[in-house]
RNA sequence: GCGGAUGUGGCGAAGUGGUUAACGCACCGGAUUGUGGCUCCGGCAUUCGUGGGUUCGAUCCCCAUCAUUCGCCCCA
């Protein structure tokens, strides 16, 4: 094969793409229960947005976008993660402007980074996410991430680890900024090389870097949370008391620093600790972002959103061994046997698949025992039989495979005696 | 961007410097003349990721390249 896709993407197959379907519907569903629109937006936009939107200085901008130049010049980007596309669209279409806010949606679709394949890291990858714009409610806060963990809970998911944490508002980040720089400092030489770049362009994330976790500058630095202003750190019990009253446990972890510069005040990740799930632990994230709004060009407007990754939420089911509830059985397969009973089946197949039926049939000329083979390969709960003898009977033969039983009907009843069949199974 | 592993038919997996490259699964056909899941028999014929080199000769040795995969960084 010398045309392969390209590095870091797969294709979905049947098989496979049941449990895409599946779990797409089930987050749907949690959606509509807590009131979060679908909202979709393009794949790709213009660079800078995401410039301006996930922050120069991430590692997303600096190196992992798929930017190209169009026909006329533009320079544009798939998108690499969805907030920024929708608050983008949230301004472009005034939407601010309409009654019914906080602005409630949800999104569902491919994202685009470049970067080195390995288990749950893809170039193109689906995120679900959902932001919620225009409240500063820690209710909401709150709502965004029971919505998270509830999805996941929905899908059977058990080991799961929420951490969270604040990063404050803007005033509370100088001063925490400040006093790690002062912190730090003394200990430059002493960092990584990615730690002293990072301690001038964001010591925040100097807090997170794992080369540098066991320096003994680590333990001791200042955290966010002693720098909290007052209305930063009552936000942030809000929140907390909010997720207690809904019995969502939490882990608090002041170190937790997200990797785009446009969060404030919650932020949080969801991971799972379910054994071989692979190196990559996080499933989903998110936070909040006031500022972000008026960074696109909108009015003052606060919001707060987060995604998850599709294939590591199907790779985490799989590691805690759960099953999705998938039907792959067909209804029915139709054997015919010989030139004038294919004719017949054909008209037999449309009517039946136009009453709702699933219906296939052999199109291999395959011969009886093969053609059962088949139906049976296709897990058919029903196979019918027409045969020479049936057409000149006009009837035909119907076959439940799951017992063996059999009878002979007319062949003008075969839709309706079908569809009382399929009526009785589902009640 | 860095490091490790791997690359044989649809899939899984042996193997050797030298005529016909095991085997298993799957698939197709037959034994069974109009009925599936078992059994038996047969078929699936040239290909050893790609390019170059060493050699009388390479799937197996060397180099390069590509791809896959795991990990680091970072994230979803």
């Amino acid at each position: 094969m010398s045309l392969k896709g390209p590095r870091g993407t797969q294709d979905i197959l049947p098989g496979e793409v049941e449990k895409w379907q599946f779990v797409e519907s089930v987050l749907s569903d949690v959606c509509r229960r807590y009131n979060y629109k679908e909202v979709r937006t393009p794949i790709f936009e213009h660079t800078e947005l995401f410039q301006r939107g996930v922050g120069d200085s991430t590692d997303i901008v600096q190196k992992e976008m798929y930017t190209f130049e169009d026909r006329g010049g533009r320079s544009l980007t798939l998108r690499p993660e969805g907030t920024a596309s929708v608050v983008r669209s949230f301004v472009q279409n005034k939407v601010y402007g309409l009654p019914n806010q906080p602005t409630k949606y949800y999104y569902f679709g491919p994202m685009f980074r470049y970067e080195r394949p390995q288990q749950g890291r893809m170039r193109q990858f689906v995120q679900f996410g959902i932001e919620a714009l225009g409240s500063d409610d820690p209710a909401i806060d709150a709502e965004v991430i029971a919505l998270a963990m509830n999805s996941y809970q929905e899908l059977g998911l058990q080991s799961l680890k929420l951490v969270l944490n604040s990063l404050g508002d803007q005033e509370s980040r100088e001063e925490h900024r400040k006093a790690l720089i002062s912190h730090f400092d003394p200990h430059r030489e002493e960092l990584c090389e990615d730690c002293q770049v990072r301690l001038d362009q964001n010591p925040m994330r100097v807090l997170d870097c794992k080369k540098d976790k066991d320096h003994p500058a680590m333990s001791t630095a200042p955290s966010i949370l002693e720098y909290l202003n007052d209305y930063s750190r009552t936000y942030f019990e809000n929140v907390k008391s909010y997720l207690d009253k809904m019995g969502i446990p939490y882990t608090i972890d002041p170190n937790l620093v997200r990797g785009l510069d446009y969060y404030n005040h919650t932020a949080f990740e969801i991971m799972s600790e379910s054994e071989g799930f692979g190196a990559i632990t996080t499933l989903s994230g998110g936070g909040r972002y006031n500022g972000l709004v008026e960074e696109i060009g909108g009015p003052e407007t606060s919001g707060i959103g987060f995604a998850m990754s599709i294939e590591r939420l199907l790779m985490a089911l799989e590691a805690e061994g759960v099953t999705l509830p998938l039907e792959e059985k067909l209804d029915c397969y139709i054997v015919a046997l010989g030139e004038e009973a294919e004719k017949e089946a054909a008209g037999v197949v449309y009517q039946l698949r136009k009453a709702g039926i699933q219906v296939d049939k052999d199109y291999a000329g395959k011969k009886i025992k093969a053609q059962f083979k088949s139906a049976d390969r296709l897990q058919a709960k029903y196979v019918l039989v027409l045969g020479e003898n049936e057409l000149a009977n006009g009837q035909i033969n119907v076959k439940r495979m799951a017992t063996g039983d059999q009878e002979t009907i007319p062949l003008a009843d075969v839709v309706e005696y079908m569809k009382n069949e399929f009526e009785g199974e589902q009640s």
